[in-house]
DNA sequence: CTTGATTCCGAAAGCGCTTTCGGAATAGCG
DNA sequence: CGCTATTCCGAAAGCGCTTTCGGAATCAAG
């Protein structure tokens, strides 16, 4: 089986490689007829260039490369092969390629990207989970290296961002809380290195205060991303002297813990202590009681994000691409009223 | 800011760049000395080959493609972010990229192979899922690219692949539940075209004849990898003349449903009927009740396959890499002794 | 019919690296 | 000390493609 390289297309028409070459990349100098020519016996052949080659010569990578965020959770995960899809078939409209990098640990997450521009191996970034001061998005600003942001750092004026509006989608939560009578509403964040952490809180700081409520230290907690952490600051905020009523969580992981937490009060959740969680995944059906969160539109966010990044490499400016999502509220079971004292026994 | 090119370190050396190439790919007709030399620079001026034109001159990819499973379904991703952080890990040793790739529908698949395996972009395919007889398989082994199945196809004896014995795993849930003192025990199954679906369903058939009890057709339903197929599939299981004490699912996922149809039924899981999954997936600590399950030890299956790969690609007999693995029991709470009549109520 | 503008294609350099080949310098041997 | 092995490196071709440049042919205009 004779290899179609550009050689072979030519011989066989008898033309030049690089009239060849211009035929197929839509050169102006190239008449229609042979154009014609070319591209005929090219797809009759299934011709594509040798990408190796073609890089070389063009020093265009044509490919993108996606930061899998470290401390993955399991639980936490859904959203990576979601969003790997939707790049995916961004990308595969230009025939472009999806690499997946890791750094080997969190420290060494900015040493990764620094390689990765400086290999050229990629034309574009995607990173996820974005810390408040992320020296990733500094590295990549610095590099030229065009990039897209799955959420926002706190300066995120200059670069290119997907995001949810998490900020809101919390007050949200707490009017809802409010509405069902709650007035001690906990609040179990995450690690405060992550800006939206430090959103979610503020909203649900600037919601309580919009509500007339007193601001509680006692009722927020700061937890890791798993399950079992949600479930222990929980714990801890159940068995203080005077718990909350309502517990928001900055992830549906933590929610999910919180509702174990609650059970193993002697409690049910959803009746004597209402949870909140944040991210809609699917799973949130199927814990017990299903639980209530604040839905991101995740549908095809991956796609869309491609789409940016790929305007970006073609030139767009970077500030044009910045985009904030709103979240809504779904509720499922683990919300309700608050119970009267006399109800409480 | 120079770029460091082969170039650049052969004038700063006052060497040819055939020569630091070979110093730096260990050729033994370089002294010792110029090695050191050499290499000393390059990891001073952080030196890595220029992969594009790596490849073009030596034909070798570097490069390994993940196919992204069709059919996605958000409950049961988790699994793929987990093999892509360990084919990562693994492919990080050489310093070789991870691509994703994925067919546009599930007829593209083979297409999509074909692609791949013309394009020389990579040194070597993984793949999930197998069907029984599958045709990506049949086109990877005709095209010579290195590959491995996470999974199994019916003909499975020519490639290298790495399982897990579900096959047993599933009579050892029948006998669990037999020794419970179930008799009547329902299968949800996948589809049949998925070869892990088949031999999930021969071990519970087997198991079922060892312990004597009669096959009942009635209480077999093949149903979608969702959580709402395993839930249709186990309320009309349930509404039957002779509903099962107990049903095994073929994956969590399903199981969860399975939950769900029971709940559904004003029964309780667990207690009125019990329920076993496969998978071993983190959130069934969180469903209601927690969903007992045949655990797969999928901890590092990704780096392991990455490494299986890579021996295949540098020479290694596709038949000496087949690795089976064996599930355990998790026991949550979904399981229990079948009740008797009179407790039915 | 001459001139200048167009249209179209061939020629050739180059992207950065690998790898074969040959030859100069050195070492080993009688 | 002369001769054959070794050791080590330079030279150069080539991987498959892109892209600039220049020139032959064609065209329109005067």
């Amino acid at each position: 089986m004779q290899k179609v390289s550009l050689k072979f297309l030519a011989t066989e028409l008898g033309l030049t490689e690089g009239t060849v070459s211009r035929a197929l990349n839509g050169y102006p100098d190239i008449s229609k007829s042979t154009i014609e020519r070319v591209t005929a016996l090219a797809k009759k052949h299934n011709y594509r260039a040798n990408q190796a080659a073609r890089r070389l010569a063009t020093g265009v990578a044509e490919a993108v490369a996606y930061l899998l965020p470290a401390n993955t959770n399991a639980l936490s995960e859904p959203f990576v092969s979601q969003l790997l899809e939707g790049l995916g078939q961004s990308l595969a409209k230009r025939h472009w390629d999806l690499l997946v990098v890791q750094a080997s640990s969190s420290e060494n997450e900015a040493e990764t990207i620094a390689k990765l521009s400086r290999s050229g191996k990629v034309s574009g970034v995607v990173i996820s989970r974005p810390y408040k001061q992320d020296p990733r998005i500094d590295l990549l600003q610095k590099s030229n290296l065009p990039f897209i942001v799955h959420g926002r750092s706190v300066d995120h004026a200059d670069y290119a961002w997907y995001d949810v509006d998490s900020e809101t989608a919390f007050a949200d939560a707490v009017d809802h809380l409010v509405e069902l009578g709650h007035q001690r509403i906990g609040f179990v964040g995450a690690p405060t290195y992550y800006h939206f952490s430090q959103m979610r809180l503020n909203g649900y700081r600037a919601a309580l205060a919009d509500n007339g409520i007193a601001q509680d230290e006692s009722l927020i907690e700061i937890a890791e991303l798993s399950d079992d952490a949600g479930e222990r600051a929980a714990v801890s905020m159940l068995k203080s002297l005077r718990p909350p009523t309502a517990i928001l969580c900055a992830t549906d992981t933590q929610a999910i813990g919180a509702l174990a937490a609650i059970r193993s009060q002697g409690l049910t959740p959803g009746k004597h202590v209402s949870v909140i969680g944040y991210d809609g995944l699917a799973f949130g059906k199927h814990t017990n009681p299903p639980l209530t969160t604040m839905a991101q539109p995740l549908a095809d966010s991956g796609r869309h994000m491609g789409d940016m990044l790929l305007a970006i490499i073609d030139g767009g400016n970077p500030t044009d691409y910045q985009e904030l999502r709103g979240a809504k509220l779904v509720r499922r079971m683990s919300d309700g009223p608050v119970l009267g004292h006399e109800e409480l026994t």
